[in-house]
DNA sequence: GGGGTATTGATACTTGGTCTCATTGTGTGC
DNA sequence: GCACACAATGAGACCAAGTATCAATACCCC
C-alpha cells in the first residue's frame, strides 16, 4: 500500500522517517482524494503527533515525485490525489471522490487547434473532469 | 468599458450601487486576469473606500452571471478572467498574464472517449492552457 | 555506536476568503 | 419628487489552507 510511495521517496533520496512512515500509511489507506485537512485530521485522531507542517511538507515532496497531485474540486476546494507519475488526467467522482485516471485522450489536438486559433504557444495544461464513477452512477 | 458589466448586473436584477460601478472600473481598466489583492489594492490606492467583503462579493456576483471566471494558475494562486457567458476555455500568458478565450475545440471527443474508458458519466470539466501569447512570444 | 545533517513539532504568520451586524443608499410605488 | 423597504455596504472578527522560523530530535552512513 504505502510501500510503493515509501520507495519512491526513498529513490528520490530522502529520509524515512517515523512521520512519513506514518503520514503514507494515512494516504494509501485513503482511496480517492483527500485534503490535506483530513490527513491531519486523521493524524490527531490517531494521535500520532505528528505536526501540520510535517504534513503540508510531505504532500509537497510527493508532489514534486508526482506521486501525488493536487487537483481543484469545482465547489473551488483543494484535493489531492495519489497518482502514477505520467503524465495524465484526472476523473474525480462527484459523489463518492472516487478517481480515475485517464492518459492522453486526444487532448493534444485541442491545443494544437487553440493554440493555432489565439497565436498563443501552448506550454501545459490542465484537464480536470467531474462526474459519477460507475458505482455511483448504478447506487443512484 | 465597464459599461457592459454593468449593463449585465442591472438585468440580472442587482443594485447599481456607487461601489459596484466602481470597482466594474477597475475590472475593465484591467485587461488579462487579475487577483482580488489587486482589486483591493486598487481600490485603497485610490482611497475608493470600498471595503474588501464588497470586492470579494461582486467577483461572485460577476462569476454567478458568467462574467468573470475564476482560474487556478500554474503556481497554485488564483485568478479572475473577464469574459464572455458562454462555455469556453482559457488561455492564460504566463508571461504577462494576457488571456484568450477558445470556444470548443474538440474537447468532447476527448471526454467521451475518457468516459468510454472509465465507466464514469462526466458532468463537467475544466480546461486551462498556460502558454505565451504571441506578443510575448516575439518580445522574448 | 557516534555524529553531521535532514527532519521535526510548535507556533507565529500570511493569504484568500467568509460572516456578522449596525449603518447607508437604491429602486420602486406612489 | 418623496418615502420607504430592503438590498448593499464597510469594518472588523473570523476561518481555512498553507508557509516560515527555530530549537530539539532522529536518520543514515561510517
Amino acid at each position: 500500500m504505502s510501500d510503493e510511495l515509501l520507495r519512491s521517496l526513498d529513490q528520490a533520496g530522502v529520509r524515512l522517517t517515523g512521520p512519513r512512515r506514518e503520514i503514507a500509511a494515512l494516504i494509501a489507506k485513503r482511496n480517492g482524494h483527500f485534503t490535506a485537512a483530513d490527513l491531519i485530521a486523521d493524524a490527531s485522531k490517531r494521535r500520532l503527533g505528528v505536526g501540520r507542517a510535517t504534513i503540508f511538507r510531505l504532500l509537497d515532496l510527493l508532489a514534486e515525485q508526482g506521486l501525488v497531485e493536487r487537483v481543484d474540486l469545482p465547489d473551488g476546494r483543494h484535493a489531492y490525489v495519489p497518482c502514477e507519475p505520467s503524465h495524465h488526467h484526472h476523473l474525480v467522482c462527484v459523489a463518492c471522490g472516487a478517481i480515475a485516471e485517464v492518459e492522453d485522450c486526444g487532448i493534444d489536438a485541442v491545443t494544437a487547434e487553440a493554440s493555432r486559433r489565439s497565436g498563443f504557444s501552448i506550454e501545459s495544461h490542465r484537464l480536470e473532469l467531474f462526474g459519477r464513477c460507475p458505482n455511483c452512477r448504478s447506487a443512484n
